[in-house]
DNA sequence: AACTATTTATAAGA
DNA sequence: TTCTTATAAATAGTT
């Protein structure tokens, strides 16, 4: 802008360009600085030059992340949805994980029980931890493994242990504790005479 | 820049300052609009105006966006180390919720084991399903229940069943099929005679 | 918003 | 490249 009314089009003098650059980007950074001084705002500038992949930046590079972000944040909705996004993909992962936990736990459960139910048919008595067992909870599931044994016996036809279906059917034992002394021995002394 | 030599302060006049950021604003814009026609190059500036929440942007929106990403993607570390910092935690979470998981199964395995070991001892036949049982594995459990109830039989000092801890100890089943029948057979006559 | 006296920025030259 | 300088451009204060 000076000994000749710029003209307003690409230099193609490399070296004349280059200069021309350096001069105008340091007139450019200078006013910003002065913009931001004397009207006490915010504001950042990015400039990017031919082969280099680091931009200018100014103020600084915290200060133009700073204004970046509050930039994004306003008006740049796409990147944050992908974002979330991605989020909620392991989000989702975490929950289906937490299920299948939850299952094997329940599973888990029913296995103890199932373990202490057995324990305590043939053996008779129950010498694992006692704070373990309850005994409505050991009962239904006492119910439960009848109606399963009661299956697979039909399933493979054996005859000689039916009486089984006779003593423990869906009725019985389901979910009371009452009378399971004597039914269990029933059992034990079906299943294993 | 005229009538006066600039007093580089905030202004504090309201409409002074007002007209002077108008007026700047413009100027800044022009100036970034040429050195990006002369020197051929990539440039965005971000103005926040006050009691504006949306700023002033050059060259347009878009452009704008597609600076920022390039200069994002580049140079803000901070940023994308907070969001795999977030990330990770998530996958921690994660591997945590499975390793948890694994070790469920592991344990509804065992579990599942002592079942049909348990089914075996009290019943002398397994009518689940075969496929289920490896006989190794069987034996190998068989050898770990027998020494939790060698332990729990001494913890408790029941005499009259002391017998099983000299046909069960580490040795003899320690995964070994061959045998297993006649000591099976020995155990369960002697936990349910 | 328009004007204008000045300062500031800078294109071209050294 | 850097420094100089003539001149264009920007703009503070005014109207």
């Amino acid at each position: 802008m000076a000994r000749k009314k710029l003209d307003l089009t690409y230099i193609t003098n490399d070296s004349k360009r280059k200069t021309t650059l350096k001069k105008r980007k340091h007139g450019l950074i200078k006013k910003m600085n002065e913009i931001s001084t004397l009207c006490g705002i915010e504001s950042c500038a990015i400039i990017y030059s031919p082969n280099d992949p680091q931009p200018e930046v100014w103020p600084s590079e915290s200060e133009v992340q700073r204004v970046l972000s509050k930039f994004m944040e306003m008006s740049e909705q796409k990147q944050s949805r992908k974002m979330l996004n991605q989020e909620s993909l392991l989000k989702q992962i975490i929950i289906k994980s937490q299920q299948q936990l939850t299952r094997q736990r329940n599973e888990n459960r029913k296995k103890e029980m199932t373990h202490l139910m057995f324990q305590y048919l043939s053996i008779g008595k129950v010498f694992d931890n006692p704070s373990l067992i309850d005994l409505n909870d050991l009962s239904w599931l006492i119910d439960q493994n009848l109606n399963e044994i009661k299956k697979k016996m039909t399933m493979i036809q054996i005859q000689e242990v039916s009486s089984v279906t006779e003593n423990g059917g869906e009725h019985g034992f389901m979910h009371h504790v009452q009378g399971r002394e004597s039914k269990i021995d029933t059992l034990r002394s079906n299943i294993d005479p």
